[in-house]
DNA sequence: CAAATGACGTAGC
DNA sequence: TGCTACGCCATTT
């Protein structure tokens, strides 16, 4: 087999399989972090992975990637960006108060405490 | 194949 | 309260 291989789980799944499913599962106007999403998949300590598995989804994706922010309540991209832009517009669409960029997790956090 | 990179998080100062 | 330094590790150069 070769050494590029996904790593993959008892069930079959890849991480980035499991990522897609934990993001999939947010509720419309919540948001969670990228940390919480690698402690969800039982791999605390790989948020920098979350974000590259995000990074590489198609353009055309229906994943809600928009409800992941990072730990500080922001949103993880250049504030002068389109892709923060893109984002900030999808959650305002959705209810979740971020004008500023910023985020309220103790509002939105998902999953609740 | 070695080194840099990144949509992060957190401890330390 | 804010910055810096590191740890993390798949992916990219």
């Amino acid at each position: 087999m070769s050494s590029h291989q996904p790593e993959t789980t008892s069930s079959g799944a890849t991480l980035r399989d499991m990522i897609w499913q934990i993001v999939a599962a947010i509720p419309h106007g919540r948001v969670t972090t990228y940390g919480t999403i690698a402690r969800l998949i039982g791999h605390p300590g790989h948020s920098r992975y979350v974000g590259t598995v995000l990074k590489q989804l198609p353009g055309d994706s229906r994943l809600p990637w928009h409800r992941v922010i990072n730990s500080r309540g922001a949103i993880s991209f250049p504030p002068d960006s389109t892709a923060f832009l893109r984002q900030q517009q999808r959650l305002l669409q959705e209810g979740v108060e971020c004008s500023d960029g910023r985020i309220s997790l103790q509002r939105y956090l998902w999953p609740d405490q």
